[in-house]
DNA sequence: GTTGGCACTCGGTTGAGCAGAGTGCCAAGG
DNA sequence: CCTTGGCACTCTGCTCAACCGAGTGCCAAC
């Protein structure tokens, strides 16, 4: 249906308008790309790009804007990812190999996708879910109180109070530990219930109680995926469009912090492979003028959480889409490390 | 020097100009607040005003809109703390009431108080200098590498890997464990390095490297004051004043995106008492059109760590200031109760 | 010290006119 | 059938002038 030439020029419009932020009008194309065709053919193909529903003008006779559609197609058929350069991936690595804990991988790396993009980064806690347990302790803070401490492969840490029924004695809770630890230490989250499942019987009938309230406490760690968090920056890249969208910035900006929101978007995204939201396909309607990008990440094969950036459906994607890639792939090397 | 009534002038202008965002001119002032005397006089107070600085006009003839000196002197005698209503106060209460850990209460401060003011909210996680230590506890992740878990009496949870020089024995470790626990549990960190100074010569010869590093870690994890945290809300809440500074908000974004200015910020704040930062007094440049209101909350007496708002110089600082505080107090009660 | 009057200033708005960019259409040429 | 140059047309954005109104400073009178 659509000529190879038509595409050529969907995509010369869609990196000028990228490039000036203004819409595109037919004789620049030409000019600023040797297309080998007169504007008035360009003209004819805009018209039938615009019948297709590729772009739009925002006023009788003005340049020529990609539409998300058009944007959708670009995305798919006419850029490729561009990769970083050799320099730039051995500075992300330098940058992510000086954090010291989990936290501090998470922010660099949201600092670090926020200046490379120049948008705003978001980038999700490695998820409970798909983590192994690397560590369950059992802590008497008092007489009948416990703290529960569950620490993850990927070095999330969490905790939880433990009210018991009784007193705890110190060899039941040592007992609990240990059995606790060999069964669950280096299994998936989702295998634990199964598990702990009949542990309960083997305590005597004094401390069962005990044992199934710190059960209980633990699976309720495991199973809570609204604990999810996540960390962003670079919402002062929001003001670089002020003038292209000024009141636009606030729904975007209340989206943000919405983590619900968020950890949705990030939800949504592809497991491997970049995902590419474009403008009215993000559900969110604060967001409907935003693209999103956005990439697993994790230790292994598997990826752990998510992240990405917000910004213009105008945006460089071939770069975007490379350097989120790029930091996917050096947080998930750099969580392996640790 | 300045008579009750120019005072009196001061204070309409200042409650006016944050009403309706606009230069406040001599005639309107009468009509909306009974001054007793004709707008001619208003302009005559209005001239000695500006002459000391408090008020400027934006041009000639236009209204007159205070300078920060103005807005400090309205802050200092003219005008008192907003104190919340009993069900403002009741609402609070229920909310923060209802988090299940530290992360939680944080979370809640910072929407409340974001919600409450209108304005962008900053809350300080509390402070490990000022807390005491409630637990230490070590675990043998590996043969010789040990996660040292560090407990606080506001239930924050910094964990730490140690990498020994050698094996580390069983015995070793519980006794480690237990001597740690009995000198520092319930002591303030600044305490700790005094504490703890002879502890390794209470250990056999081949224990007493993998005691220095334990020990070196847990001091460092102490000291690390640049570990301090911080939770920010409500930015969206910026773009309400956007058409008054539009491009202000851009370095105020930035600002607020480094939490080394922000812990600068509140860390300039008075320990006990609401603190108020006008225009130009706050030292970051990015903040020279905000104003700044923090106050110190705590589990008890004494402040932990501080929380505020930020916002433009013409906001309403009694009702500002009434919320800060009240939020301030719960959150500690809520710290303390926990 | 207060008040009413008055001339003056200046920012913001409105409307006309103009320039420029871009389009759609058409007829001619390959 | 596609491409091309020409041409009339349509918008937007900018500038300029005029005008309105709010507000002021000053002054003379009370």
């Amino acid at each position: 249906m659509l000529s190879e030439r038509r595409l050529e020029v969907l995509r010369a419009i869609v990196q000028d308008y990228v490039g000036t932020e203004e819409p595109v009008g037919s004789k620049a194309l030409t000019e600023r790309h040797n297309l080998g065709v007169s504007p008035a053919t360009v003209r004819n193909d805009m018209a039938a790009l615009e019948e297709d529903g590729f772009i739009h003008q925002p006023h009788t006779s003005a340049g020529r804007i990609p539409t998300d559609k058009g944007y959708r197609l670009f995305v798919d058929r006419l850029a490729g990812v561009k990769p970083m350069s050799g320099a730039e991936r051995r500075a992300i690595h330098n940058f992510l190999g000086g954090a010291v804990d989990l936290d501090d991988v998470i922010a660099r790396t949201v600092r670090l996708l926020a200046q490379l993009t120049r948008q705003v980064a978001v980038v999700q806690y490695p998820s409970l879910t798909r983590s192994t347990v690397r560590h369950v302790e059992l802590l008497a803070l008092a007489p009948a109180r416990l703290m529960l401490v569950l620490i993850t492969d990927t070095g999330r840490v969490e905790q939880r109070m433990v009210d018991c029924p009784s007193l705890v004695g110190e060899v039941a809770l040592a007992d609990l530990r240990a059995r606790l630890n060999s069964r669950v230490a280096g299994r998936r989250f989702t295998d634990v219930p199964q598990l702990l499942q009949d542990l309960p019987e083997a305590f005597e009938q004094d401390d069962r109680p005990m044992v199934t309230m710190v059960l209980a406490t633990l699976l309720e760690t495991l199973g809570e995926e609204t604990e999810e968090r996540l960390m962003i920056g670079g919402t002062a890249n929001l003001t670089r469009f002020v003038h292209d969208f000024p009141m636009t910035i606030r729904p975007v900006l209340e989206a943000l912090e919405e983590q619900v929101v968020l950890l949705k978007l990030l939800g949504e995204a592809k497991d491997s492979g970049v995902t590419v939201r474009i403008g009215h396909e993000n559900a969110h309607e604060g967001l409907n003028s935003t693209s999103v990008v956005s990439v697993g990440y994790g230790s292994g094969d598997e990826a752990v959480a998510k992240l990405g950036v917000v910004g213009p459906t105008r945006m460089d994607y071939p770069g975007t889409m490379g350097a989120v890639r790029a930091v996917a792939r050096y947080v998930g090397q750099i969580l392996a490390e640790s």
